[in-house]
DNA sequence: CACAACGTTCCACAATGTGGCACGGCCTCA
DNA sequence: TGAGGCCGTGCCACATTGTGGAACGTTGTG
C-alpha cells in the first residue's frame, strides 16, 4: 500500500486504454478525482512517452506506441508469438473456428495474446488482453494440468468462483478434470465460463515441461459436436506441439 | 516536470521489460538508486498487476500480462492487426523476405507492431516494439507521404538526424523523396538507417486518407535487386491496400 | 564457520504530489 | 451579439507521501 500516485497513474493509464481517445473531463468523472490531479497525471504519462494527444482532436488522449516495447517474457523476441502464428492459421482453416493463444498471468488468470478469427457470421469474441479464470476455461485447465500439484492446490485454496451451472467449482471435480486433461492431452469447456461458448485447448510446453501458453479453438455452443471431440482434441494438441517445436527450433 | 515517482516507476518498468527476469540489485546498479526505492517501486508495480515474480526464481521480476490490455488505439480490437496478418504472410511467401507492420508514434518514431519472418539464413532483425525515425526509413516515409505538409515541415524543423551517408538529412531532399513516395505509392530505403539493410514500404490508409500504419518488406543489401523494385513496390502497395480494405470490411 | 551479497523492513525528514481556485478559450442559446 | 456554461490549463500553500540511510534476516560461498 504505497506509492499512491504511481498506482493511480497506472489506473488512469488503463482507463485511457479502455476509453481512448478520452478527455480530461471524462476521466475526472470516471474517477471522481480533481481535474488538476488527472491533468497532471496525463501530462506526466505523456512526457514519459506512454500517452499522446490524438492527432485529430488534441484535447483527447490515447495510448502511445511505447507500451509495445513492454511485453511479458513469454512473448519477448516474439519467439512464441511468431512460432504460433502459422500453425494457428492452419488450425483455423481446418476447423473454421476462432483460435486463441493465451498465456497465464501468475495463478490469477489467463490472458489472450493472439487471435485468428473464423469466417462464420456467428463467432465467439475475446479481445487481445482479455482475461479469464484458470479453473473455469479450457485454456486455463490446459495450463493447470501441467503445473505442480501444489500450484493447483494453491489455486483451489483461493476459492473457485462459479460462472454457470457447469463450472467445476468443486475442488474434487476440478482435480479430476485436471487429471483427465493430463491424460488426454487436451481440455474441454462446455459453457463453464461464458454461456453458449464451448472450447477445446492444449498446452504449449517449455523444454522442461513448464506450460508457457495454450492454444484453444472456441465456438458457439450450437456448433459444438461431441462426437468429433476426440478428433478436435487431437488436432488442437498437434497444433500446440508443433508450436512448441517451432519455438525451440527458432 | 512533475510526478517524479511516476516517471521513475515507468522507467523502471521499461528496464524490467528489457532485462527480465531481473533482480532488485541489478536494477539498483542500472539506475544508481537506493535499494529501498527500487524495491518499493517494484512492490507497487506488482500490486498494480503490471509486474510479477518469476515462478522459478521468486526474487526475479518480470512483466505481467496485464500490459497486453493497454494498447494503442490503432490496434484496439485488433482490427488492423487481424486484418494485416494473412496478407503479410502471403507477401512473405511471395517474396521470401521479412515483413514488418509498423505504426507511427506521434511524429517521433515508427514502432514495429508485428513481424513475419523470411526463411533465409541471413535475415534483417527488428523486434516488436523497436522504433525507428520517420525520415530515415521506408516505413516512416510511407507515412510521411500521406500526412499534411505542415506535419512534414514540423518534423523537418526538429532536425533530421543522419545515420549513414545516404540518409536524406537535407530538408529539400526529404521533401522530394516524400513527393516521389506519394506519386509512386511506395517508399524505398537503401542503407539509409541501418547499414546493409534495404526496405520497400507502403501505407495503410484510414477511410479518410489518414495513414494508420505501414507494411514493409526488408532485406539485407545483398539480396536487393534494383531491377525488380517496381514489381516489389507494386506488391507491397497491393498488400497495404488489401489490409486497409479488410480492416474496413471487418 | 565466517563473510559477503542480497532482498526486505523501518522510520524521521522534507520533498513531492495534492486539490481548491482562478484564468482564458470555445461553443451554445437567447 | 453577448451572457452563461463547459472545458482544458496554470498556480500555490499545505501536509500527505515518497525518500533513502541504516539495520535486519537469509542465502550461498570460499
Amino acid at each position: 500500500m504505497e506509492m499512491k500516485s504511481v498506482t493511480r497513474s497506472l489506473r488512469i493509464l488503463e482507463a485511457v486504454a479502455q476509453h481512448q481517445p478520452v478527455t480530461v473531463g471524462e476521466l475526472t468523472k470516471l474517477f471522481g478525482l480533481p481535474k488538476s490531479t488527472v491533468q497532471r497525471t496525463l501530462v506526466t504519462l505523456n512526457e514519459a512517452g506512454w500517452l499522446r494527444a490524438n492527432r485529430k482532436d488534441t484535447t483527447r488522449w490515447e495510448i502511445g506506441a511505447r507500451v509495445l516495447a513492454v511485453r511479458p517474457a513469454a512473448l519477448q523476441g516474439s519467439s512464441l508469438f511468431a512460432a504460433a502464428r502459422e500453425p494457428m492459421i492452419r488450425l483455423r482453416d481446418t476447423l473454421n473456428e476462432t483460435i486463441h493463444l493465451s498465456v497465464p498471468d501468475a495463478l490469477q488468470s489467463m490472458v489472450v495474446v493472439d487471435r485468428v478469427d473464423c469466417h462464420h457470421a456467428v463467432r465467439t469474441f475475446y479481445g487481445i488482453g482479455d482475461t479469464s479464470p484458470l479453473h473455469a476455461t479450457a485454456t486455463g485447465r490446459a495450463i493447470l494440468a501441467h503445473l505442480p500439484k501444489a500450484d493447483v492446490e494453491e489455486l483451489i485454496s483461493h476459492g473457485l468462483q462459479s460462472f454457470s451451472e457447469s463450472t467445476p467449482a468443486d475442488p474434487d471435480r476440478l482435480r479430476a478434470e485436471v487429471e483427465r486433461v493430463r491424460a488426454d492431452g487436451y481440455s474441454v469447456n462446455l459453457n463453464q465460463y461464458r454461456p453458449d461458448v464451448c472450447a477445446v485447448a492444449a498446452p504449449i510446453l517449455d523444454e522442461d515441461g513448464t506450460p508457457l501458453a495454450s492454444v484453444a479453438v472456441s465456438m458457439p455452443d450450437s456448433r459444438y459436436d461431441a462426437a468429433r471431440l476426440p478428433e478436435w482434441g487431437r488436432l488442437v494438441a498437434d497444433t500446440a506441439a508443433e508450436i512448441a517445436a517451432r519455438r525451440l527450433g527458432a
